[in-house]
RNA sequence: GGUGAGGUAGCCAAGCGGUUAGGCAAUGGUUUGCAAAACCAUCAUACGCGGGUUCGAAUCCCGUCCUCACCUCCA
């Protein structure tokens, strides 16, 4: 078995262990996906960034990874909530989950290679539930008029409450034992949910219905990746019952076979007033509603201060003026200006490289940065994804690069050093971008980046572009006639439109900043 | 009640037995007509509290306080 230098805290160990192959050079991940009945919140983002980290440390490292992440668009709270609105439950989930797509896509996550939908894979359920019947893991009620459920005997299965750590004993004191109980025992819980044939759902040999809540994700993971994977990922608050009843459907399905899954990973919660991020407690924030304010690398950038498996708090604030502001956002924005602007800065140094070997040896401290932080940048991701630990590598390229460009420009006269500092810019941009790529940072164009930003700042301020390029010209020419009295009274009234501007030898230009 | 996560300098956040990651803010510099950006320096001998183990502990052990989460739908 090909042992892999990542390691990640799986959940069932408690461990911290190194990631084991089945197939050498094989990853086979999959991630409980949303289900699709109202917008995507922050919490969504998170637990889709961190098996997105791993997946692209794990292609960086020239792993073949296959990676499926579902969409849930059977379910119960779809019902409910196609029927407020009158909307079929199909159409509501299928736009739920373009939009779940478009947000996630946009936080730069890299598609799944497979999105399986639970309503495409009704059959796969059905034979999985029927294996469960056959193994006497699975009962059938039925509850006449041709209606019938089919329920998990959690008693069949000798190591349900391994992974939550939980004791059967234990969870009997919280359950919630309803009058008319259909179930043999108060834990078991369903794999297929009878309907009347006027209801929402999928013909069966127990009648029309529709999966449990848990049973389709053992069904299309197994599906796409078979018995024995290497990773599942989720939120902590999948880990019981979620995750706990996945595993007790596919191993009982699968006796003898060995563990469902080799590693589980799960991230911790985005906190609002150190609360949990729910739709229940009604104190989510969209990920539409962050995108109208900041960019989505932001969000991104945000996301990865903060270890994946802690909580991160996610601060909203109101302004008198009406807006809202997310700081740890706005602040994670700011960087990624600064990132944008490294780059360029470096791309435009390293295009006046016309000796592609110069050298200097007053660089080779930039040299070294450049040379190792592959390397630092690995290690970080290496133990269990520490994402806080890689930014602190592209900080230090970031910074390195500055200083390199700060020191051209300083000796710009001695053509020596301008040739090797060009030269090594070139590398220090491939290793910046290098490592932004495996983070998934900074993915845009850098012009095309400042454009939508400035437009949506500006947007924000209710500025139009048009007023500050007068005044700013207006400005230069007060600067041209040696009237700095009227040019810093320009500088401090866009000062106050929260317009920064900065003056430079070939003439003025103005940015909005991060509000 | 059971189970789990966490309490690190003004703020955010790594580290998890042995030369104080990183970021933000603030202050002082280099630069600038003045600024901004960028860089440098300071802030930083910080690790909830009390014991213990060790040559050495933020890191290990015991106790204790506080916060949050899961045990019901939840990323």
């Amino acid at each position: 078995m090909a042992e892999q230098k990542l390691r990640l805290h799986d959940t069932l160990s408690g461990d911290l262990r190194p990631l084991a192959l089945e197939r050498p050079g094989e990853v086979r991940v999959y991630c409980c996906g949303p289900t699709t009945y109202d917008d995507a919140h922050v919490g969504h983002a998170r637990a889709a960034l961190a098996p997105d980290v791993l997946v692209r440390y794990l292609r960086w490292r020239g792993l073949h990874v296959t990676y499926v992440r579902n969409i849930t668009d059977v379910d119960d709270k779809i019902l409910a909530r196609a029927k407020q609105s009158g909307e079929e439950p199909t159409t509501l989930s299928a736009r739920m989950a373009e939009r779940y797509q478009a947000d996630i896509g946009a936080l730069g996550c890299s598609a799944p290679d497979v999105e399986p939908k639970v309503s495409e894979h009704i059959a796969d359920i059905v034979a999985l539930v029927e294996r469960l019947v056959a193994n006497g893991a699975g009962y059938v009620v039925d509850l006449g008029g041709g209606v019938r459920d089919v329920y998990f005997a959690v008693r069949a299965f000798p190591g349900y409450g391994k992974l939550s750590k939980r004791k059967l004993e234990d969870l009997r004191v919280g359950a919630r034992i309803e009058a008319n109980d259909k179930k043999r025992d108060p834990l078991d819980f369903a794999l297929w949910k009878g309907c009347a044939e006027t209801e929402w759902g999928w013909p069966s040999p127990w009648g029309k219905g529709r999966p449990g809540w848990h049973i389709e994700c053992s069904a299309m993971s197994a599906r796409y990746l078979g018995h024995g994977f290497e990773v599942h990922a989720g939120g902590m608050d999948l880990v019981f019952p979620h995750h706990e009843n996945e595993i007790a459907q596919c191993e009982a399905a699968h006796p003898g076979e060995g563990d469902f899954v080799r590693t589980w990973i799960h991230n911790g919660f985005v906190n609002v007033d150190k609360e949990k991020m729910a739709k229940s407690l009604g104190n989510f924030v969209t990920i539409r509603d962050v995108y109208q304010r900041y960019d989505p690398e932001a969000l991104r950038y945000f996301l990865l201060t903060v270890h994946y498996r802690g909580p991160i708090a996610f601060e909203t604030d109101k302004r008198e003026d009406g807006r809202v502001v997310f700081e740890g956002v706005a602040e994670a924005e700011r960087r990624i200006d600064y990132l944008y602007a490294v780059l360029e800065r470096l791309g435009e140094l390293a295009a006046t490289a016309s000796e592609p070997g110069a050298k200097a040896k007053e660089l080779d401290a930039y040299a070294k940065v450049f040379a190792g932080a592959s390397e630092r940048l690995a290690a970080a991701l290496e133990d269990d994804l520490n994402t806080p630990a890689a930014l602190a590598v592209v900080a230090e390229l970031a910074k390195t690069g500055n200083e390199l460009c700060d020191v051209a420009q300083k000796r710009k006269k001695d053509a020596r050093l301008v040739a090797a500092a060009g030269a090594l810019a070139r590398t220090g941009k491939a290793a910046l971008r290098g490592a932004l790529d495996v983070l998934g940072l900074c993915h845009s164009d850098a012009s095309a980046y400042t454009v939508r930003s400035q437009a949506r700042r500006l947007a924000a301020l209710g500025v139009a572009a048009a007023d500050i390029d007068r005044k700013v010209d207006e400005r230069l020419a007060a600067r041209g006639a040696k009237d700095f009295t009227r040019a810093d009274a320009l500088r401090a009234e866009l000062g106050a439109l929260g317009i920064e501007v900065a003056d430079s030898p070939t003439g003025s230009t103005w940015r909005v900043g991060v509000v």
